[in-house]
DNA sequence: TTGAAAGCGCTAACAG
DNA sequence: CTGTTAGCGCTTTCAA
């Protein structure tokens, strides 16, 4: 059923049923009714690339993934955020594009989707520092929104992204206030912004203590177990070993949570973990001791939503203004137990 | 840059442009050579809504996942099927779509998708006992293969699957020839096809050496660490406790861990994990005595693929006949010790 | 308030 | 081997 045969059977013109199908007012209300009862009753949905032919939108939104051969890793967080994402363009009529490509290829990536105009607009993730994204997406003038912000760029764009400095300032804190001074941060790549932020929240707290940062109790590398698990082995056997870690992921706190067992240490008592996942309700609901912030899976969705919300306005409205959004992370601050005392 | 004014700066019809760009045979060479640099140069990008519409496809395979108001989850397992399905859909030219749904208008959305002609095929996800979906799909005629199989429908369907039978089978008789005789399986939701198979290999195997399934030692329900833990919990408490557990998720295996840590009981000495997930290579590569099994990162991955594969060659070569890829699990059974004696 | 006609950028008969 | 001519199904001036 197309709109030519739907007029025909009307005894209209296309032009007067797709008019009365999108809402322009010039319809009389009987042809209107007309027309939406005769529509619904064959079903009709209009063909959407002669809709986006005809009016130059895509009604698409591209998501591009970069795929590692170093490392094999879909960030786990892309799931949720892509589940609140794809809320908001359901709604609003706009599919969602996804291309996985070799992370060698990205900055093509973007060029294809845009001069092939399969997308009105682009989120863009994980963003590094000095990222090129900014430059290649204002060059081909493709609207966008990061998930994440961008430190050394001066270019103005459009960002939504967690207060990750201040998340981790906040769980620092928590963790001085019990009484630790050797507090260990399990940190994402350096590369990366949000791992910048969690690093710079964290030395604040630190500093604000007058306590020196001391770069054996950091580790920056992708957030696996494995790394968890060896930063945790090797930090725990220095001569003077954390009493705390701090990590932000689920996987990396199960590898501490290893290395602090085969050290024959016992977690809550002889060393705490905070971390920043909301999967790890086994931290929070359990009898332990450790202490928990935040809440990666729910707030990543939030994240979601709201870059959506964002490009889409940008889309729609043709926003030039470059806008902003600053979540605020959840923090679930638990109970805890300071540092175990000398022996 | 179009086609048409491409075609005009080289003093050829947009035809002969066409043509030789999308590989004809009836171009001459010299001309083929010229219209492709002369491409490259202005770096013309044909447009893909109106190649669609003049082509009848969509060039797009659509992913539909729907989201449940109770259980807030998105399938871990979906970021790396995805991953490895976009591989093959960006080599061959595919757009994925992936619409997010509530899961009471999922047959909605197969509708839309459908008429609306945004994709020329859809992947089935996470297949359940009797699943409507395949009826829907062929009354629509959309191309379809299931990540999965469906039991309790005679009809015939394209699948690509993983041998969670054997698998199950080969994972309870590895624990059975260590000495277990109580073993407990923590599975997923009853009305998936996959939990289905995996009983079924457990049971089977159970079955063989003359030991009757206990309903006592098996739960089942949404794979989270919340899962496992409470199911450890609640079976080590047993009169008569499970001496290992069999699990397919990294999140039900850290619960049950942490159910087993909270008895008092030692992994690997009074009690055995066995899970499915290659992201526990701390069970893998950990001092651990447990055994583990099966690689689901990499092995949904590939899922991922060959899916895609077999759904791109339905639609190109205009298969009718359905077709069938069942993958052998990726065993990865590591050393263990048997039960601990009785006290 | 409705309709006729042109066109979005490409492909695909059909000629030559 | 190349070009002419119609569309694909919709939207959008421009007229009536």
């Amino acid at each position: 059923m197309n709109l030519k045969t739907l007029a025909q059977e009307l005894g209209l013109s296309p032009t007067t049923v797709s008019r009365a199908l999108n809402g322009y007012p010039e319809v009389s209300e009987a042809t209107r009714q007309r027309v939406l009862s005769a529509a619904a009753a064959a079903n009709y949905q209009p063909n959407t690339q002669a809709k986006r032919l005809a009016t130059g939108r895509a009604m698409a939104i591209g998501h591009i993934i970069p795929i590692s051969d170093r490392h094999e890793i879909v960030n786990p967080v892309f799931a949720d955020f892509i589940a609140g994402a794809g809320e908001i363009y359901a709604n609003a009529g706009y599919d969602m594009v996804i291309t996985i490509v070799p992370d060698n290829l990205e900055a093509r990536a973007y060029g294809e989707l845009s001069s092939k105009g399969n997308v009105d607009g682009v989120l863009v993730h994980a963003p590094r520092l000095n990222d090129h994204r900014i430059a290649l997406l204002d060059d081909l003038s493709l609207p966008y929104v990061m998930h994440g912000r961008v430190n050394g760029t001066r270019k103005p764009y459009s960002w939504v992204d967690v207060n990750n400095t201040r998340a981790f300032e906040r769980a620092t804190n928590f963790l001085l206030d019990l009484g630790h001074r050797r507090i260990a941060l399990i940190n994402g790549i350096s590369d990366m912004d949000f791992a910048r932020r969690r690093k710079l929240g964290y030395e604040r707290a630190l500093s604000a203590r007058g306590i020196t940062p001391d770069p054996a109790l950091l580790t920056e590398g992708e957030m696996t177990e494995a790394q968890g698990h060896d930063s945790a082995r090797s930090m725990l056997a220095l001569p003077d070993p954390p009493t705390a870690f701090l990590t932000a992921s689920l996987l990396s706190a199960m590898g501490v949570r290893r290395g602090i067992e085969e050290n024959g240490l016992t977690m809550g008592r002889d060393v705490s973990i905070v971390t920043h996942d909301d999967e790890l309700g086994y931290l929070r609901n359990g009898t332990a001791q450790e202490p928990i912030f935040t809440a990666t899976r729910s707030s990543v969705r939030e994240a979601g939503r709201r870059c959506a919300q964002m490009l889409i306005s940008h889309i729609e409205r043709g926003d030039t203004q470059p806008r902003s959004d600053l979540m605020e992370a959840v923090l679930v601050l638990g109970q805890s137990t300071g540092p175990a005392p000398k022996r």
